[in-house]
DNA sequence: AACTATTTATAAGA
DNA sequence: TTCTTATAAATAGTT
């Protein structure tokens, strides 16, 4: 406003933005505060600078009060807009969380023969709750012959490989004998080595 | 500011006044205005003229928001009070009772043998279900018992009513033929009144 | 509300 | 940042 008009624009000049920032701000405040002693008024200003710095004033009474009644006055009517902060979002996705795992459980109760043992009240519930846990056992028990099957198989294999292995150490022996010569040696032949040997030689098999 | 100095103080003269608060306030908000475009800042102000008139600016966003700025700014080491409206009170009761569902709903899952079908990954694992799975067929041929004992009492109940009312009905009628002599009517001894007759005689035994 | 004399604010320079 | 100063802007009092 003096030695040269401003163009009502961003000061591109960090320098000059932040010596005009300084003046114009004080002169905000003084301003702000002329008013509020010449006409009797209530007046709240906060600036932040354009690096987060926050200038403020309050005329008569805190911010604080300031805003409340602020506050009251906009949203008399109507309430505030409810606040999504982080708080809210935070339960909500609890909410959501606890939804699904009630869908799960309930599912689960209802493949366990629609109802549960607590609202059992006639005789035909009852019944058809007996039939459903006898057919859950049976599949419980399939399941089970399907595991024991499948250990049993892979007991087999394990005696397969453990008989290669006794076979290969046997052989090995053997052919020490002979080189040897040690003629006494023959009778490691029948003899059984060890099993665990196995885990030596055999560790990439099982 | 022009054709006198002014006095830093209360303006008596309600006209005076109300004249001079009309053009300070627009001159204070062209400044703000100014001061965040030539500066690049965010500026909230609010007045309330002294008989409850609110003016605001807010530049950049809205009033709402950038009063949220400034409470985070001053209340930056500790978090802002958690505003407990209606909204957050409401979420956190669904949380509560979807939590008890939750419970409730395990808990039916647990007495049926600790994990459910789906999760179910080893021998022992099933042979627990088994097990469980046979204990609660247990308690519900139990249950299926009691209830038939029930039934079974029920029914030799109404049994003795119905006989007894048969033999009200057979001594009244041996009665009226005594009255009549009528020598006929003594085969009617013999014979076994409907039992649908009890409904109408004993109503208030069963 | 419009005018205008004057005060005040402030841009540029030091 | 602060001071100075020329000048733009704001505005008190008037119409």
């Amino acid at each position: 406003m003096a030695r040269g008009k401003v163009q009502l624009k961003r000061i591109e000049n960090p320098v000059h933005r932040q010596v005009t920032f300084c003046k114009r701000r004080a002169g905000l405040l003084k301003k702000a505060k002329e008013l509020s002693v010449l006409c009797d008024a209530e007046i709240g200003v906060f600036i932040f600078s354009a690096h987060g710095k926050l200038y403020e004033l309050a005329t008569k009474g805190t911010m604080q009060g300031l805003i409340e009644r602020y506050m009251n006055h906009t949203n008399g009517s109507q309430p505030p807009e409810p606040p999504i902060d982080n708080q809210t979002l935070e339960v909500k996705e609890e909410v959501n969380r606890l939804k699904q795992e009630i869908e799960v459980l309930k599912g689960l109760r209802n493949a366990l023969g629609g109802g549960g043992v607590e609202g059992i009240r006639t005789l035909d519930e009852l019944d058809m709750l007996e039939k459903q846990l006898e057919i859950w056992i049976c599949q419980v028990r399939s399941t089970k012959m399907k595991f024991m099957c499948e250990e049993i198989d892979a007991l087999r294999n394990q005696e397969l490989i453990l008989k290669a292995a006794n076979k290969y150490l046997h052989d090995k022996m053997e052919e020490n004998i002979c080189n040897t010569t040690n003629i006494e040696a023959v009778n490691i032949t029948n003899c059984q080595y060890p099993l665990t040997i196995q885990d030596e030689l055999f560790q990439l098999c099982t």
